[in-house]
DNA sequence: CGCTAAAATGAATATCATTCATTATAGCGT
DNA sequence: ACGCTATAATGAATGATATTCATTTTAGCG
């Protein structure tokens, strides 16, 4: 029989999630500390544990959020178009706008987690696949209407595609070249279609 | 008047980054402590830092003996060859070689040095700059030359080649796909050069 | 062969993540 | 309304580790 409510531990779980957003984002992984979270947050450093395992747990669930949000968005918007070029675009500007909206986010994700060493495996390794995946079924789609070029890898491609977009924004993340959305969309999805086409 | 020969320190510097690389490259810089470093080094914790200023300046050593012998190999073979199609096809192999060799210091660049918030303006980035004009002082010969189209925004077609084949190396070095180089260079030139032809 | 300045040491310090013994409290049964 | 108790919440203690610095050792000159 739990002492609390639902609405409650709820609540709690939230603010405390919150606070993990803005202190992580703000100072980075190592920077911020968990006594920054619990003050943010309101709670006591102690009580972060019977919410989240570890400092690295509370990272996890900080940037799956973020990664449910952008999967739904990839998903609804990039099968709208017909076409495979419509869809390839849209995909790459897509991405693109992400870096834009949440640089600190977008920071954390390739700083911290994707290079973790315990990352193979993870839930959030899981939601990257979904995410990524969503450009193979458009390749696999536009290869069967003969819309590219037999041979390609897709898994290679798919590589090239979002290695070669994160590259980009990452500078623009570290306040380097600025991104210009719809144009850098445009360029970059040009030179890869073309890379492909029949 | 220095108490110990210029060879001496030379000596203690070398064993030092040594072990440096082989603790670093196999345990990862957070699982590595100075302890570590300093055993192996057979030296004691506090010398380290007669020799280096820091963990990440130690870091940041061996990672720039690395960059400066991968700088030379680049330049002195990309030059090579006389066509632009050529010189590209053996930097992307080139590159893609680096990971297959060196997967340990290639993790440690990408996962804790250029990502870092010290990483702009380091020494590193530098070398990195320097890494990477190759492409562009052969894109800006390929470009009088028009064997690629006009009006493509080099530093932009730069990310794209060497972030995509980081994201593709990546799964390599974390004992993913396993990269077949002439192949997957093969493959990744063939596409990019087909996205920038005239 | 002692002297001294620099080299080398390793115990002490500071900073966290994490744990856990202790205290506070929600809400049930009476 | 009022204890009672299981759970929530706290924050001081623990352990790990980068870095510092007072102390010891040593190279090699006069």
């Amino acid at each position: 029989m739990p002492r609390i409510s639902a609405e409650r531990r709820q609540d709690r779980h939230r603010s405390i999630l919150d606070a993990a957003r803005r202190v992580l984002t703000e100072k980075g992984l190592h920077e911020a500390s968990m006594s920054d979270i619990a003050r943010d947050a309101g709670v006591s450093d102690g009580l972060l544990y019977r919410y989240f395992d570890s400092k690295r747990a509370l990272l996890d669930a900080v940037l799956k959020e973020f990664y449910e949000g952008l999967l739904a968005r990839l998903e609804s918007e990039v099968f709208r178009h017909m076409r495979f070029e419509d869809r390839f675009r849209r995909l790459v500007e897509l991405h693109l706008t992400t870096f834009i909206e949440d640089p600190g986010l977008c920071r954390l994700f390739i700083s911290e987690v994707r290079v973790a060493s315990n990352y193979r495996g993870s839930e959030t390794q899981a939601l990257n696949r979904r995410y990524t995946k969503v450009l193979l079924r458009v390749m696999e789609r536009a290869e069967k209407e003969k819309r590219i070029r037999p041979g390609i890898d897709h898994t290679l491609f798919r590589d090239l595609v979002f290695g070669g977009i994160e590259h980009l924004a990452w500078r623009h993340v570290n306040g380097g070249r600025r991104l210009k959305v719809a144009e850098d969309a445009a360029v970059i999805s040009t030179i890869l279609l073309d890379g492909v086409k029949p």
